[in-house]
DNA sequence: TATAAAAACGTCCAATTTTGTCGCATTGAT
DNA sequence: ATCAATGCGACAAAATTGGACGTTTTTATA
């Protein structure tokens, strides 16, 4: 019993494909684990583990410390084993990723959804997919590619607080390389955003993921530009989402069609919102929210279904741009 | 050897927790599997496991066949561990998903998002999370919630194309109970709606999952009227998004702002789009889209920012719709 | 209620597996 | 060239495993 345990840890300590560790290696880290063994049982116990199909593990076989690690591409295995439900689930998260993450994104999670999609088959519900849809309920925009090897530097560049060089093409000018120092990511409209100082400057920029030609990690240490915090530098405006640059809350005042009214009801605005009636065929919505440019976007899209009352001002700022609007179309 | 394969086996055999096999259940299985046992191991084994903190399995002490089960709902173990890369993508995707789908069927995936944090903090990449934000770019409306009970039989009674008896409550209805022929569910602003006809009738039916109050699975079949398809179902505008009822491929030319140029071109509406210039301010944008409900919607979103220039029944569409706002607003 | 079958559980003991040790070959660094 | 580290084969001692059998408890059936 002692020894499945052991060689479970064992399994643990080995990472996946890239990386690897050596024999050694796993002896020290089992011998911190409290496992009285020798080395050469560890010897014995890889190659036996690996021997099975159960276990795709290998080693280097030319380096002298010999090291292992799980041949990739093959999906996790786990346990207990994911539930109908789970894998259900996560075909449907992928269905809802689909459009916001860049491929190489979500090709990090394909592992889960394959193991998902095996769970379904070899339980004999195959048909599941032909039983679900999602109606998306905004424009699919396409998502912007990311050179694979250049996420995969950014990632451990932040994890590790460490700077990278890297090739970047603005628009409409030519490739340059920097050492960019990185503070953060954000995620806006399907596009990826490094948050990052460049060389040793210190304003903060903002870099596309997608615009990147190459990266390479450097062992330069981050230096955080004091009182950079990237929630505030997001909500401070510096990604021209928030109206006026301050979050205001606002009583919101609207006059709805019926479809809307019942939008509303299913997913509410705020939880205290209220639905009255106007007349047969308009109710009036009151709620507490942000005024945020999303809200404008939000309210905009319904066309004539959405009036809005109150805020004046916003009722204002409304009408302005409905003027300009016929102008527009004479 | 030999017998570390059958305990992998052996675990994988042991369902979750609401869920439980016998003892003589699994020594079937096994001996299906080529595994020639005797029952006493079987019992002897799964005392030994479950001894072990790492295997956190029960049974109940109560039936003399003993069931066996995995115990609470504390994250999964997989071989090979969850990368960091990983992990951190799962963060990504929780934080996508928290305002796409109702807490009870995010629910079914924190045994993952924790493990994804729990990876992230022993590697001692703790400060990941003040360095990623998600700007959205679009209202987040309340997601309705949905009676986890209610999920569970939904989704059991799709897998399994069994009927299930329900109560739901209509909207200004009181509660009625009714026996539920499930054919498919479909997500749409947030909410999940399972189409679905009612006892033998024939007429099919859309039923929020929210607005069920209990359900219980029957034995009962599920019957698909003929020539039911769910994606046809949806296409066809039974859920009132496509316009006029078809989907129709066009050519669309816009004139477009400086911010909006700078969105395309990072998130483009069609593989061929084309972008030109106007003026210095303005640009001209050519793509083929299909004409929904979704496209109009994101196309008012941007109020003065866009004027729609072809096809010319949209710009008209649009026009008089302007026409209708400017008497709203006077 | 009686009876039989099934399951759990304790124990013994032989067969098997595991593991430490030693010796030797190979590799890489100093 | 030399030394330390590693891999690997062999062997014997130690530990574990797993079948056999018996007893007790529970469940199903007549």
């Amino acid at each position: 019993m002692e020894s499945l345990l052991r060689y479970f840890d064992m399994l643990c300590l080995i990472p996946k494909a890239p990386n690897s560790i050596s024999t050694p290696e796993i002896l020290e880290k089992l011998q911190n684990m409290r496992y009285a063994v020798d080395l050469r049982t560890v010897q014995r116990d890889l190659v036996k583990l690996s021997a099975s199909p159960l276990f795709p593990i290998a080693n280097t076989e030319n380096t002298k410390p010999l090291r292992w690690f799980w041949i990739d591409n093959s999906s996790p295995m786990q346990l207990p084993m994911m539930s109908t439900d789970e894998a259900l689930t996560f075909k449907l998260a992928e269905m809802f990723l689909e459009p916001l993450l860049p491929p190489s994104v979500r090709g990090r999670l394909t592992g889960y959804f394959d193991l998902a999609d095996k769970r379904l088959k070899e339980s004999k519900f195959e048909h599941w997919i032909e039983k679900v849809g999602v109606v998306p309920n905004n424009l699919p925009l396409l998502p912007a590619e990311i050179e694979p090897s250049v996420l995969a530097v950014v990632y451990e560049a932040l994890l590790k607080s460490l700077r990278f060089k890297a090739t970047y093409q603005a628009v409409n000018k030519s490739p340059k390389t920097y050492e960019i120092n990185p503070l953060g990511l954000v995620f806006r409209h399907n596009s990826i955003y490094l948050v990052a100082t460049i060389f040793d400057y210190t304003d903060v920029k903002q870099l596309a993921l997608h615009r990147f030609k190459d990266a390479e990690l450097s062992d330069r240490v981050v230096l955080v530009p004091t009182d950079f915090v990237l929630n505030d530098y997001i909500t401070q405006g510096s990604f021209s989402y928030p109206v006026d640059n301050h979050l205001e809350e606002i009583t919101l005042k609207l006059k709805v069609n019926v479809f809307l009214k019942q939008v509303l009801l299913e997913t509410p605005l705020c939880a205290k919102q209220k639905i009255s009636d106007i007349d047969e065929k308009h109710y009036l919505l009151e709620a507490i929210v942000t005024n945020t440019e999303q809200l404008h976007w939000w309210l905009r899209s319904f066309g004539t279904g959405i009036e809005v009352l109150e805020p004046l001002e916003l009722r204002q700022a409304f009408a302005l741009e409905v003027k300009a609007l016929s102008k527009m179309y004479c």
